[in-house]
DNA sequence: GTCTATAGAAAGATAGAC
DNA sequence: GTCTATCTTTCTATAGAC
């Protein structure tokens, strides 16, 4: 995961995978069939666990609530696996049909809670959205890229992070009525 | 390009590219020292262009102007060149250190702009942003994440997505006084 | 389950004819 | 400026000993 990370499936070698773990090239192959599957194993584990990270959070309160709840743990469950993130993103070309689908049913699925909680508020009259589907990809496009300028030694702190963007996010979607006063 | 966006730089060969436009492999060392130099090559012109295009733009007005204008302006371009941003967000890491320092700069130019804009608004009062360092990444990261979806076929034009972005962005970083309203 | 050795294919880059 | 041919390296994957 690391090496794909830094430098991409292609161009990362079953040798260099072998060396850095501590086998020989061959004995790779008790683990996994072909180098494919073992992108997409390491895909397929992130999103699963990030769709059960999701699922074990709090899921109760108002629109409001559920949606500080969902931009936070966002934010901080990419952060903690930065290279699985990266690469979930990156090397989806380098999938075969088949595991592009499933790779892809699990982000939908990703976005879809996200909609939902957006939906929820609009219906309650606490958000204004003009449409759900798209503010919830921007809201994760903006969540996710948190990840490519964080450094853990930089002048945030993940907790000042998270109240920036929770910011942020609760203005996008803020009722007219509902004037967003300050913190 | 067409190649490196869709298979990314280190699974696409010279010989495939050779093939693209029509030659034989040895030819294209008449236009390259070599396959990193044809990948530099992409990236700067992109960024060179992103920000010869942005300082053609209308730079005058308030604001509230210069941010609608920036946010219309970021979608339309990079929809416009959909190949080259991929690249030049993905392939970074295939840069050698002089390269990508030169790429990173432009990039970071770019971000200036935006951000000045936030520091205008503020200070007029017509903003409220806690960081605009930061709210200059996450408006661009929601921004570009237009590309990831958009399809020239499907359910909305670039105007109505143009228009749905503008408004999140608006709402995102509008006053505390002065209420989003309606359009 | 790991090793060495290697098959077979393909890569980047170069040489030299035309 | 393009071609063919090739050098040298490296790749994924497999075979078979231990």
């Amino acid at each position: 995961m690391r090496q794909f990370a830094r430098d991409g499936y292609a161009a990362v070698s079953m040798r260099r995978i072998a060396a850095e773990v501590g086998v020989q090239v061959g004995a790779l192959y008790n683990y996994t069939p072909d180098k494919q599957s073992l992108l997409f194993t390491l895909m397929d584990d992130h999103m699963q666990a990030l769709l059960a990270a999701w699922e074990a959070e709090p899921q109760g309160g108002d629109p409001l609530t559920r949606l500080e709840t969902f931009t936070r743990f966002h934010i901080r469950f990419n952060l903690e696996r930065s290279d699985a993130v990266f690469i979930s993103y990156m090397e989806l070309r380098n999938l075969d049909t088949d595991n592009f689908a499933r790779i892809e049913a699990r982000r939908r699925r990703y976005e879809t809670a996200l909609e939902t909680i957006l939906s929820d508020g609009v219906t309650a009259g606490v958000f204004t959205v003009a449409d759900t589907k798209i503010a919830a990809v921007a809201i994760i496009a903006m969540l996710t890229g948190v990840n490519t300028w964080y450094r853990a030694d930089g002048r945030l702190s993940l907790a000042e992070v998270q109240e920036i963007y929770w910011d942020m996010t609760r203005r996008m979607v803020a009722a007219d009525e509902t004037l967003p006063t300050g913190k």
